[in-house]
RNA sequence: GCGGGUGUAGUUCAAUGGUAGAACUCCAGCCUUCCAAGCUGAUAACGUGGGUCCGAUUCCCAUCACCCGCUCCA
């Protein structure tokens, strides 16, 4: 049984996991905030990913790319002019469309309305009587420009010159910097950069809590690699980010792949397969794996009349190279570990709530509870000090014992680590795991190292 | 953006045109030697802004946020 949206976004919040963003202030819509146990978790997502996407590959290199960027990146990426169409609403019926198309298509292509200003479209538009493709009538809104990029201004006068756009998505960072990257690193292809960041979206849709938001944070690999061979590289991505998530503990029978057909392809993509979860409202897109051609690095080129091209060294043939894009939302990821990993479990006739979630993610890798407060808490601490320097560790020392394995059930934390008389005289502690609720004796030596093999992926 | 729904402690639920009650949680103290024990105490709420009214959490309007559906998603 999978957990309802509302009853999981009630469950962040209860524990910490996520806030409505400026809640005291009556919230900003679609804005959220990450919480204590939150921040853990989706640190930890992030580390798992370098680790498997970066750290464990010699030949991926890490980015972080300004959010600010020369605009010019975003006319030659194709952001500042398809992300912003001209659209109106038929007020009567209350569908939308683009202002230039419905021209276009009532002129049967004589007239396509490019680069009209939008009173010359809205008149166009009147003059013409041109009519709802679905009422028929002709009364529309006035156009409205859906910018999909943030706008904000450079320096501190707000001039047109200065106009400067927060990312939409990193990869353009990556490429722009390609040539630094395959220098400072004597890079040889096939090779790849990874870039965890921010990016921000004027999304006309957001919703569904955390699964679409206009600020959100991405891991994006660009891997570049020699033409022809981009078919083989993006079946190793499709093959390898499936495996990521099955290693990090998320359920098969909630995922499967989405291969794009020819006729949804964005234009520069040659092949895109989708890695879709089942979210609590549904099947939904987690990770898109592109093949973009070269689109990304010629149209660089282009714009910037710098030549981008790799120059092969056992061949000597200079190419641009094709790229595969496995990239996905750090956020999405967290929703899909989170609600997967959320259960209710009957035992004994009671109920309890666990969080079973992989101990690499889980915000704290052990819980220290002094069985009697008064008699254990010292060594208690002891322990507490001597763990909390390798791992995030909690501490619990009020209510019943039973309680307190509860409590670190919910927010999935894979031990408890009980001090009892035992610890002050033979060094040994009680080590209950959340998932089977069994209990083990280790000493606390040994401590350490058991629980550092078990949070490895 | 459109339509519908919902806004009362952290959560679940009450009541009320005139001092907003409880349970659970949380916190403190007592007790307690391994799976949500008990006792005592404490903290804690009418989304926001207007209007009507002597008085509004309650009626009206607006707004904000969330949920469900539609639409949209280079």
């Amino acid at each position: 049984m999978q957990i309802s949206m509302e009853d999981l976004v009630k469950f962040c919040k209860q524990y910490g996991f996520i806030f409505q963003g400026s809640e005291i202030y009556g919230g900003l819509a679609n804005s959220f905030d990450y919480g204590p146990l939150g921040c853990e978790l989706k640190e930890n997502i992030k580390k798992i990913w370098h680790k498997k996407f970066v750290q464990e590959n010699k030949n991926i290199y890490s980015l972080d790319s300004a959010i600010l960027m020369n605009p010019k990146v975003w006319v030659a990426s194709g952001h500042v002019t398809s992300f912003s169409d001209p659209l109106i609403d038929c007020k009567d019926c209350k569908t939308r469309h683009r202002a230039d198309k419905l021209i276009e298509e009532f002129t049967s292509g004589l007239e396509t309305g490019d680069g009209w200003s939008n009173e010359k479209l809205e008149t166009f538009i009147k003059e013409n009587h041109i009519p709802c493709p679905k009422c028929g009538k002709n009364n529309f809104t006035a156009i409205r420009e859906f910018n999909l990029l943030f706008e904000t201004n450079m320096g501190v006068t707000a001039d047109k010159k200065s106009k400067v756009y927060l990312r939409g998505e990193t990869a353009q960072g990556i490429f722009v910097n390609f040539k630094n990257i395959e220098r400072s690193s004597r890079a040889k292809i096939p090779f790849g950069v990874a870039q965890i960041g921010k990016a921000f979206r004027n999304e006309i849709t957001p919703g569904n809590f955390i699964f679409r938001m206009r600020e959100f944070e991405q891991m994006e690999l660009e891997f570049f690699c020699k033409p022809g061979e981009d078919i083989e590289w993006f079946n190793y991505y499709k093959n390898f980010c499936m495996g990521f998530l099955n290693d990090i503990g998320i359920k098969k029978e909630n995922l499967r792949f989405a291969d794009h057909k020819k006729e949804e392809l964005v234009f520069y993509s040659t092949a895109t397969t989708d890695i879709e979860y089942k979210y609590p409202m549904g099947w939904g897109e987690l990770w898109g794996i592109a093949d973009r051609t070269d689109y990304d690095l010629s149209t660089h080129m282009k714009h910037s009349n710098q030549d981008l091209r790799y120059l092969d060294p056992e061949t000597n043939e200079k190419y641009l190279p094709y790229v595969i894009e496995p990239s996905l939302g750090v956020d999405r990821l967290f929703l899909a570990v989170i609600s997967d990993a959320y259960t209710i479990e009957q035992f004994d006739g009671k109920t309890r709530e666990v969080l079973k979630i992989h101990p690499a993610l889980a915000p704290y890798k052990a819980c220290i509870l002094p069985l009697v407060k008064k008699i254990h808490a010292e060594k208690a601490l002891d322990i507490y000090n001597l763990l909390s320097k390798q791992f995030m560790v909690d501490y619990d020392d009020s209510g019943s014992i039973g309680k307190r394995y509860r409590r670190a059930d919910v927010i999935g934390t894979p031990f408890s680590i009980t001090i009892d008389d035992n610890t002050l005289n033979n060094n040994k502690v009680t080590v209950r795991m959340r998932d089977t609720m069994e209990q083990i004796t280790l000493d606390i030596d040994t401590l350490q190292d058991y629980i550092l093999k078990k949070i490895q992926i």
